[in-house]
This record gives structure tokens, sequence and C-alpha cells, in this order.
DNA sequence: CTGAAAGCGCTTACAG
DNA sequence: CTGAAAGCGCTTACAG
């Protein structure tokens, strides 16, 4: 392994000086055209690297942002870690990893870690009913429209009323919304986004499964089978997660999907497209939200400028629609009468759209934009 | 904001030099305990925080790892960075993510790409039929202990052999086990030490994924029904992911788990102990396994020594005890005669031990240790 | 348009 | 045991 060189070898084979080499490879227009074409050409040849270490010393930048899930565990992490390596290696920059260990507080101490790590700034998804604090530092926060602080997120209760219009279109006219978190933005974005689309006449349960767990222990039966006997029809799930959990438990339960009931969740997981039958899901755009985050961010990061207090956001920051994915797991409602089948795609219907009969398990679960 | 203050500040602070305050900071010892313990107290006080860069510059090293999975996509992902990030964390390090994107060649344009980055060392869980080349780079490889190469990894082949031990207690005598691809080294670790845990009389059924859509398209039904009527009453899956197709398409077909036949998976994954019924499964241990690979890779890194062949490996390199889960999927055998489970535990059974009427659709699958 | 020089914050021989 | 100095590889005013 040769050593790695550095500007100077450049310099001395070119017998200029280092800070033309600098400018030459920079770009930034100091040196003719000329030499410049001549000293990157011999920068290539030569196989020169750039330093990181160096130039982070000078500039007081490291080009690396720092990715905060405060879980780690949850199966969209490699989605997540995906779009945004990708968007940041676009940008120049690497991505370090912040684990929040599942201790109490973890996600600031995870994002301060980071920042001590030298990143330039962090991308964080917050856990389920936290704020991120203005820490000083620039950041960028992906989470929910309807949160204050959100810098770009998938517009969650738009998606909600995709699944909402497309259950109601197959002639759905009893519902179970299932959730997990009761104070999750996201969760109630998109429970929000579903019962907007309903028709008026729609019944509509809400389950909550942490609720429920700590009723009745983890792992608990939904119940599901029960509410089909209460005449519900069709179940959306706010994530593939419980959606298979809905769905494991009904096939067990001896009920056909989607002949007895449909069964909708979100985010397509690596699992919906291969469980029998697949799973009709809502995938978020995670390629342009980790854009518009990255590009945030970089904006922060080298807009100079220092928004000690918070520049102020966007409110909501940017909407990124989601995207129906219909499979398998959604059918047309067993005793849909055939004429009746709603049309219009009542997206984006405002909130009087689900005043009727709504027969929630709890409330607070409105959308609070 | 107050700016970051540096070693020059404590130094001036206390009276003394740059170079003492490195000292008794870094603990080499070239301080009087008496002076080092005022410095370190001062540099608390004033909540001193050292420069990753002007460290890096100086020594050569970044502090920081990266991690790449060929298929960042793969649910294993969450647990793999997780517990990479936590043992790196622990040893001083941090952790960049690096993204193949699935082009060609890019697991090694990926570990290039992080190298040219700075990062000190890698740590790649190659793709499955890929070997990772000698880049004269500190690098640690989880794969199986049957990889030329491998630094440290899940001891597939016992796990298999427990799972293969499990079913066998259960009373199952004809089995079907399923794997994705057929190059895989864990895969074929994982089946082969299933087969050598089995009984002598057992029948086994070998069903590849991969050639199996390659032929009738992607999401295509396994046939697990028409197995049953073969005979088969356990299906073990390398990976839950699999098991779980199994499971959804076995329950659309109205067979009941673990009432009918025994279905069983690996790995863990977040969704093995949601679904109705749960999972029986094998956990790797992560974290054991991360420590072992960033410790080697520490040992290369600061062991000085320019291993530019690669010193020579322990073969295998370490093989982490898998740990059985059971949960609700497996069960006994329908038909098995109360008296005849037999006894033992026959892990580690060498190959001779499934010699008998094995029916592989296919050769190659024999452990290569 | 180009170069000499200072400086980013640290570590590490080398003197004293 | 402690300090002065050089150096890691870059960038950036500042001169020429």
């Amino acid at each position: 392994m040769a050593p790695r060189l550095n500007l100077s070898d450049i310099a001395k084979a070119l017998g200029v000086s280092v800070a033309t080499v600098s400018n030459a490879l920079s770009g930034k227009g100091r040196v003719s055209e000329e030499l410049a074409r001549v000293i990157r050409a011999k920068a290539k040849e030569l196989g020169y690297i750039p330093s990181l270490a160096g130039r982070a010393l000078s500039t007081g930048r490291s080009q690396v942002l720092g990715l905060v899930l405060a879980d780690i565990g949850h199966p969209l992490f490699p989605q997540f870690a995906q779009a945004i390596e990708n968007a940041a290696a676009a940008a120049g920059y690497g991505v370090l990893i912040g684990d929040s260990r599942g201790e109490i507080d973890a996600q600031t101490r995870a994002i301060n870690r980071l920042i001590e790590r030298g990143a330039d700034g962090i991308v964080v998804v917050p856990r389920h009913g936290t704020r991120i604090a203005n820490i000083g530092h620039p950041i960028a926060v992906i989470d929910s429209p309807s949160t204050p602080g959100n810098t770009a997120s998938a517009d969650h209760w738009d998606g909600g009323a995709q699944i909402g219009a497309h259950l109601s279109a197959l002639g759905h006219r009893s519902f179970a919304i299932i959730g997990l978190h009761s104070d999750s933005n996201v969760q109630n974005d998109r429970i929000g986004g579903i019962k907007a689309a309903l028709p008026r006449q729609a019944r509509v349960e809400l389950l909550w499964i942490d609720e429920l767990e700590r009723k009745r222990g983890p792992g608990a039966e939904l119940g599901l089978l029960r509410l089909i006997d209460k005449g519900v029809t069709a179940f959306a799930a706010v994530s593939d997660l419980h959606a298979l959990r809905a769905v494991t438990e009904l096939q067990r339960g001896g009920v056909s999907i989607p002949g007895d009931v449909s069964v909708t969740g979100f985010d397509d997981l690596i699992w919906a497209g291969v469980i029998a039958p697949t799973l009709t899901t809502m995938r978020m755009n995670m390629a342009r939200i980790a854009e518009l985050a990255i590009a945030d961010l970089i904006r922060q990061i080298e807009g100079g400028r220092d928004s000690e207090d918070g520049v102020p956001h966007r409110p909501g920051g940017h909407a990124v629609p989601m995207e129906l994915i219909i499979r398998q797991s959604s059918g047309p409602a067993p005793a849909a009468p055939a004429g009746k089948r709603p049309g219009g795609n009542p997206r984006r219907a405002d909130n009087q759209a689900n005043g009727s009969i709504l027969e929630d398990t709890r409330e607070g679960t409105d959308h609070k934009c």
C-alpha cells in the first residue's frame, strides 16, 4: 500500500504551490482554467484522494451527518438508512448512525454523542410522543406534517385518506382501525385521514394495541373475530406489522382474506409482498423525503447564519405524497350491494366528513394541523 | 453557543503547556498524577470536548468504522447496526453506514467509498455467494464459520442442529426445509445442521425459493399443501421471512399450526413474536458477534503490523452459539406414536447421521467446513 | 492568476 | 516531570 499522497505531492510534481492545487481541485475558480485542467489531470493520474481529516480541521466541518432513529430496531430503519445514506452521499456527506439503546432520554443523548463526534448536522426520526429540543445545531426532523418542527415527511393524513377511499370504493361500510401508540403523530395522522375518507354512514372501531396489551399482556389476541361478529368487514392497520398480526389472527380463526374481510397496512415492509395473501399497503417515498431532509440540513449547515433560536420552519415542513399499493388482501365487501359502490375520491376531505356515527374507543385522535 | 474550546484554552487557564494537557487527558502517563488530576478536573469544569478532526489529522486515524451490508434492505440490518454501533461505541469508534444500492460490484465499491471517507476499518456482512477480496485495509467479515476469511458469526450449523433436534423430539419424521439462495453459506450451514440432527429414518424435502420463483415467477405459491399430502409434518425455514410465508400459505389453505404441522424459522425477526401463532425460531447473539468482530478489527487497526496479505485468520473465525426460542408454531407431530419420541440431543452430529433416505431436490448442500 | 504563510486542534518525539 | 516545536493535510485571506 503506497502511502496516501497529499496536495503537496501534486504541487511538487507540477512545480506549483499547494494553494493553487487546492484551489484548482476545489473548483473555486481562482485558477486559470488551463492550469486547473492540468492539475486535475495530474491528481487523477496519481490517484489523489483528499484527506477529509485535513479538510475538516481547516474548515471546521466534517462532511458527516448523523442519523438517529429512536427505535433502531424498527423494521423501517433499513428504508430510512438507505434513503438517507443515498441522499447524503449525493451531497458529499457520510452518515454516522446513532443508537439510543432503549434508554430514557436516549434520543437526545444519541444526538449529542453524534455532535460530539463531529457530525455537522443530524437527521432524526423521533420516537412517538417526543419533541426534539433545539440544540443550536443543524437538525432535520422526519416525523409528520402535524408535528411542530417537522422538516419533511410523508403525507400520512393523505395516505390514510387513500386507504380509506380504497376500502370505501370496495363497498365496505364497517371498519376497524388498528393503531399502536395513541401518542404518535404519524399514527394519528394516518387514522385521521382514513376516517375522513370514509362515507358518512360508516361505522368505525378504533383499536390501540398498546392499550390492549397493557390490559391483557403482550402478544394478546386482538379480538378481531369478535369485531367481525359485530359486522366489521375491513381492517385498516397503521403499519404492516399490525396488519400482519391481524392477517394471521384472522386466518387462524378461519376467516378468508379477502373473501370475508379486507385487511390493509402501511409502509410496504419487506414481507407485505410475500405473505399469502399479499398485503395492500401505502408506501412512503423515502427517497424524496430523505432528499428534502438532507437539503434542508445542508442549507442550515452551509447557509451560515447562526439560527440560534431556529429560523422558523415552513409550518409542517414538506409533506410528500404516499403511494397506494393494491394487493390481494383487500377485496370487495362481502355483502356490498353491487350497484352501490361510491364513486369519487374523497381525499383531503375535511374533518366534518366523518362526523356521523363514529364509534371511537378513545378521544384525542383528531388531526391536529 | 460558546465556541468549542481546545487544549490551548485549558493550558492557558492552568498555566501549563498544551503538550502536558494532551498527555494528561490521553492518560499516557507522562504527567504527574497530581497535575493530571488538576487538568482533568479543569477540562471537565470547562466542558472540554476533544476535536476528533484534530486528533485524526495528527494520528492518521479517524476513530470511525464502516458498516457494509450488501443488502441494506434486509430485515436483519437493524439488529446488525445496533449491535455493531454499540460494540464500536464501547471501543470509542463511530459507525459510518455504507450502501451498495443494489449495483453490481457494489459491495466492494461501498467498502472503498468508506475507506476513502477515512474509515479506519470495515465490518462487512457479505452478500450470499460473494467473497471479500483483501483490500489491504482492516476488515472484519461476518458471514458463517464455513466461509474462508470469516471473522465472527453465529454458529449456523449448530443453530440448525438445535432446530432439527427440537422438531425431532416433537416426533416429526417427515420434514420440508425451506431456503432462499442455494449459494448462501449461512443457509447451507443451517440446512446442514438441521439435517444432521434428524433421525436416520427421516424424510427430507429441500425447497429453494429462488429456484422456484425463477420457474414460476416471484411471489409464487410454495406448494406446501402438496407436501403435506406427501406426509410432511414439519416445515423448517432458514429465515423467519420464509417461515412467515409458509405460515400464511398454510393458514390460507386451512392447515392448523401447530395442530396439523409445525413451522420454524430463523433469526427472531420482529414479527416472529407477534403473529398468530407465534413463531419458533433461532436467535443469533448479535451483541457477542459484534463484540468479536469489533475486537478483531481494532486489533488489526491498532495492532500496527501492516498485514498486507492478511495475517491468517483463525479458520472459520469465532462461532457464536445460537439460542432456540420455542413458541407456539411448533408442536408435536400429529401422528407421532407417543412412546416413540427420541431422547438425546444429537447436536453436532456428523454428516453420517443423515445418510439414509434423504431426498434432496438438489445437491451441493453439504456443509463445507 | 499564482504563491507564501498562517492556522485549524491535536500528538509526538525531543530537549531540558 | 514538563515544555517548545514540528507536523498531520487542508483552506483561506493576503500579497504580489
